[in-house]
RNA sequence: GGCUGCGUAGCUCAGUUGGUUUAGAGCGACCGGUUCAUACCCGGUAGGCCGGGGGUUCAAGUCCCUCCGCAGCUACCA
């Protein structure tokens, strides 16, 4: 296992607002490092903006505003959505800082003196009224412009190209020797398929028709493709080619470093087929992976002619709280399918697992304490009744299996063992009845129970802290458990809890009414639109 | 058109390399139990020609072919 993390989120493009298919890629990526944390690595968290291109060019314009302008008023909401979150990111890069855009152009002028771009003509159906270059399949047969249904011509334009030609076999390679290096594979099935087997081209990496992006220093008037400029933010963050870079250093050059890419399946070509051939270009390592989760795709029961319906996840953090979207994020669909975001499962979800088995668990736990043993967490006496035993197996099971889900990235799966600690936690009182051993002054059986119960919660609770980021901290409040318990260490021997005071608080999460609550994120979902 | 997926209980989905005689989970519905608890929790029942058709096999939700439906990608929009 390696000692250290790299771990990085696409940059978004700030033409619009965030939705709340972003905030999925964010959290899950924030869970992913705030795990890899607690497992006691060394973690570097990068996330950002993608601020240059025509389409910033022209809703800047079309706002009356300075393309910079444009974007830092939109990066103003990404913050703010990042810190509703609570995403831990180290790093916020912004492809309009100096620093990225120096390593841009060092990066260029280097691939141009090596001889892996260079300046040719581009190529294609042009539209004259909208500038606009169109590919074969897009004008059809009838070589009419897609936006206008005007006829185009042929035209060509200066431009510079990146030898893709030539790294083709190297990747192919790539992908035979790291299988998991495109995850899920079907995803690289794709990339062999659609791109690379009906033959790959040069890619243009240099364009004229507008403005807004990095400049070429070799060449007046060209600016570098928005994607060769967007991907390598995840090494100009590091200060790959800069004066210092410590960072890169350490978090991409030293082979105990794993390097995850986390990304949705709509960019996986550019993460898959031309990152790695420039990095392979400039000398340099290949992420350990590329990890392509699905979409949260929107679905509104009525309006299906309108197009996606899009969510902004800042109403739903301020009625619900934190938890209860990063939550819902993690645990509604899993690893590499789409999912689909609806009302119904958005409150069922949080009044199932967390208000009804989790919150629920903790309330009846303290009362009991309270009741039975004033308030006092009895020490842990080892197996006593005889639930005991196979209730302490499934808590080293879903450690277990917590753990293997996370080195395998499957946040869904693993998330989902501590609630199943809390279910089986529930039945065992169930199983137990705690109140007729209390009716029967069976104190030793009730210690027992009460006692597995708290560290049930307590082993829980840990488990979910990546996810949850407010009541494990509560948990532990009432539990009377010291913070510094709240740590992975501990958890190697069953029973640490014991001997605390508890005290009652107000319930972990309120419980939701479904319909009211439905209408108000429908409400919500039409307003955005 | 091409490529990649998907189509499994009312809903959202799991189903490793084909094989524990009755295909699973959660939610919802229905019935019962319990009282420590946020009308919560626990148990049980109902509900599926696993999109249609054909094929391979001793054996297919799982492999092959075909058809239907849906989604994404298809190279200067990022």
């Amino acid at each position: 296992m390696k000692k250290r993390l790299y771990i990085t989120t696409p940059i978004y493009y700030p033409s619009a607002k965030l939705h709340i298919g972003h905030a999925y890629c964010t959290v899950l990526t924030d869970i992913i490092a705030r795990y890899n944390r607690m497992a006691g690595k060394e973690v570097y968290f990068l996330t950002g903006s993608d601020e240059h291109g025509q389409k910033i060019e022209e809703n800047a314009q079309s706002a009356n505003k300075t393309p910079q302008e444009f974007v830092d008023e939109m990066v103003q909401g990404f913050h703010t959505l990042w810190e509703k979150l609570e995403i831990s990111h180290d790093q916020f890069i912004r492809t309009t800082d100096e620093k990225h855009i120096a390593t841009v152009q060092k990066i260029f002028s280097k691939l141009l003196k090596k001889g892996d771009i260079y300046l040719d003509k581009y190529e294609g159906w042009y539209c004259t009224p909208c500038e606009s270059f169109w590919t074969d399949t897009q004008v059809g047969e009838n070589h009419l412009c897609p936006e206008c249904n005007r006829p185009v011509i042929r035209a060509s334009e200066e431009s510079y190209f990146f030898k893709a030609k030539e790294y083709v076999n190297f990747l192919l390679k790539h992908y035979k020797k790291h299988d998991k290096f495109i995850t899920p594979v079907s995803r690289k099935n794709e990339m062999v398929n659609t791109f690379i087997k009906p033959g790959l081209n040069d890619l243009a990496v240099s364009r004229t028709s507008f403005s807004w992006g990095v400049p070429i220093e070799e060449k007046e008037g060209h600016v570098v493709y928005v994607w060769v400029d967007a991907l390598i933010n995840y090494i100009s963050a590091l200060g790959y080619l800069s004066d210092d870079d410590e960072l890169f250093q350490k978090y991409w050059n030293d082979k105990d470093t794993e390097i995850i890419h986390v990304l949705g399946a709509d960019i996986t070509r550019f993460h898959a087929i031309y990152w790695p051939m420039i990095l392979k270009a400039l000398g340099l390592r290949l992420p350990t992976r590329e990890f392509v989760h699905g979409l949260l795709l929107m679905k509104d029961e009525k309006m299906s002619k309108s197009k996606g319906n899009v969510v902004d996840p800042v109403p739903l953090i301020e009625r619900y709280s934190v938890d209860a979207v990063r939550y819902y994020l993690a645990r509604e669909t899993t690893f590499g399918n789409d999912g689909q975001f609806t009302p119904e499962q958005f409150v069922e979800r949080f009044n199932v697992d967390l208000v009804n088995d989790y919150g629920n668990l903790l309330n009846r736990t303290v009362t009991m304490i309270e009741k039975y043993f004033a308030g006092i967490i009895p020490i842990y006496p080892g197996r006593v009744t005889e639930f005991d035993a196979e209730l302490e197996l499934m808590a080293n099971e879903v450690i277990e299996n917590y753990k293997n889900n996370f080195e395998n990235l499957k946040v869904t799966e693993a998330l989902i063992e501590p609630i199943k600690l809390i279910s089986a936690s529930n039945k065992y009182i169930d199983n137990t009845k705690p109140w007729e051993l209390a009716a029967n002054n069976d104190t030793e059986k009730l210690a027992s129970v009460m006692s597995h119960l708290a560290n049930n919660l307590y082993i829980s609770s840990v488990l979910l802290k990546p996810a949850l980021l407010k009541a494990p901290s509560e948990l532990f409040k009432q539990l009377g458990i010291p913070e510094k318990l709240m740590d992975f260490e501990y958890l190697k021997k069953y029973g640490v809890i014991g001997g605390q005071q508890v005290a009652k608080g107000e319930p972990l999460f309120p419980r939701l009414k479904v319909a009211e609550e439905v209408e108000f994120i429908q409400k919500l979902m039409k307003n955005n639109d």
